[in-house]
DNA sequence: GCGCAAAATGTTAGCGCTATCATTTATGGG
DNA sequence: CCCATAAATGATAGCGCTAACATTTTGCGC
């Protein structure tokens, strides 16, 4: 930066004054500084600039996974926001795994990111000790909860359950299996499995555990559980599968088999993801406004970040039961 | 720092010394300093050692778009190995667009990532250069070329198509149609359509334009393009489709348009994408080392760190193809 | 207990930038 | 043309850490 400011005949602060405030510097000047930095092939050490500045203009988000398409939408949507205000975003993954989740963020506040955004509202104590300690804007998303550590914007996925299997319910469904996902550590999956059970007991339809089958998130786990569900419980004539991804897998094992979707099992998912509506019969679903949450928690952030107060900690964006074939 | 050095009655450079290299303190004082860690929760400020050091502990990743699964793996591969390490993994997502690349590929020199790995090899002229004159490790992953930028790891996109065509040549198949991507700015589709090219000459079939379709990858795309391409060409008998996402909406379409695959007419794929194997009928791909890649970048990375030549500036991973009962 | 090498700890300077305040230069009204 | 004010630029210090070197302590053979 020295040589640059050499090169421009300016001092070194004029040099940064042009790439941070260049409202603050005359035309000229900084034509002339722009051309020196051209020349000298000048790349700023944002290193430094973060030191010095006590700020990083990064925010770090953490989803459990992105081998599974559901929170690319979501990550797109904080991005296109954030980069248009000058902060870069730095992707961690956990698998699911709060240890994990702990050491992301605790990797990312030893590189002073500036907010932190996480995928639900499960976390380690330490994670939540840390985060309330850091003093920076934290957002939890995809699920809400009425004493987030800072803000929480999602949907409730209780009611997006039990919706979903009243709905089943209206449609003249009466036994209905569960396909969930491994709750430890998930409380996405666990508010589902919460909402189904309490719209089974509000329909006065009995529980019954050998309905429920829990199992990871994959396409071949969607076909194996439905197999296991069935052969379990081969009355049953619907299956709410938590994640779209095992009711896709359910529908292709259901279709392998040669049973025939809905009139032998109905099958309802939740995430809308783009296959459900390719496949043949076409998925019922739950819309989730992903990109949504995205642009939502960016702006949240925006505002935080200027120092405002924000304007609602606990932001619900809603769902939509989207009805197709296969129910 | 200060403090905690303080409270464990020791300077502050054997704080420094019991968090990067603890072998150098006796034990004693390093639990003393530990303890006096967590008294304080001290966390420790990683840009001002990466100012100090002049390393940063960070690798930075790009890769075109994370809503397609077909990365994630690759990326897990490089995070488990570099996290091992000491490493943190930055991903930044290009969207397919080499100026998008370009900037990132900025920010993170800004950010003063000790090493780089960009997806394939087309890149800006300035991407090339700023990677040229940042004297860090670059990788160029999933796909190979004679002159990377530094290293190139992956597998031969044009060889893989060229074998697949033949495959479905020696099948009997005589009538091929191609369902390729963008080519701009993606050199993977690009060779892989040059690979079937190849291979028709190699065959003495004339290639027809026709016959060919270049699409977004996305499932509905898949099925929109097979159905352009048939009613174009209604007499072909296979379609090779330049990766599973688009053979995977090209069955579905057939599916629902009561085609029968592959008596009516065949479809490969590319990437073998976990989907693949639970379609009905199961799509023959071929396999690619996601995860392979992904880990061996990280060798390669983690011995150039260290200071050692990098054993190969070039490796080719190979492919395989898998024959299941879509052709 | 002495001397010496090795191990452990400390001192100092400086990484490259920006915040803060100081200074210089332009602007414009009387 | 002067002075008050604003705009533009500059000097200086310091962000929190680690590299490099300096010093102290320990261990050990004799």
């Amino acid at each position: 930066m020295v040589d640059v400011a050499q090169l421009a005949g300016v001092s070194s602060i004029t040099v940064s004054r042009t790439l941070l405030t260049p409202e603050l510097v005359t035309p000229a000047t900084r034509r002339m500084v722009e051309k020196a930095i051209k020349q000298c092939g000048y790349i700023p050490n944002r290193v430094a600039g973060s030191l010095a500045a006590n700020r990083s203009r990064t925010v770090a988000v953490i989803v459990p996974t992105i081998s599974n398409s559901l929170f690319a939408d979501t990550v797109q949507g904080i991005t296109d926001l954030l980069e248009a205000h000058g902060y870069h975003v730095f992707l961690g993954t956990s698998n699911y795994d709060i240890k994990e989740e702990e050491s992301l963020v605790s990797a990312f506040l030893e590189r002073r990111a500036d907010a932190m955004v996480l995928t639900g509202i499960s976390h380690s104590p330490t994670t939540k000790k840390l985060l309330r300690n850091a003093g920076i804007p934290v957002v939890e998303m995809w699920n809400l909860t009425p004493r987030p550590i800072d803000m929480a914007i999602g949907f409730s996925n209780f009611e997006a359950a039990r919706k979903m299997t009243l709905f089943l319910a209206s449609r003249g469904y009466r036994k209905i299996g569960f396909l969930g996902g491994v709750t430890e550590n998930n409380d996405r999956t666990r508010d589902r499995e919460r909402g189904y059970l309490a719209a089974l007991a509000e329909l006065g339809i009995a529980a019954v555990e050998n309905r429920i089958v829990r199992t990871p998130f994959d396409f071949p786990m969607g076909g194996t559980a439905i197999a296991a569900l069935l052969s379990k419980s081969p009355s049953l004539d619907a299956v709410f599968a938590a994640s779209d991804v095992l009711a896709i897998g359910a529908i292709l094992e259901c279709n392998r088999r040669g049973w025939p979707v809905p009139s032998k099992i109905a099958i309802a998912g939740m995430d809308d993801s783009p296959l459900g509506s390719q496949l043949s019969p076409k998925l019922t679903t739950v819309r989730i406004p992903r990109y949504g949450i995205g642009t939502v928690v960016g702006e949240h952030l925006i505002e935080r970040l200027r120092g405002q107060a924000s304007s609602k900690r606990i932001v619900d964006l809603g769902f939509e039961i989207v009805e197709r074939e296969s129910t």
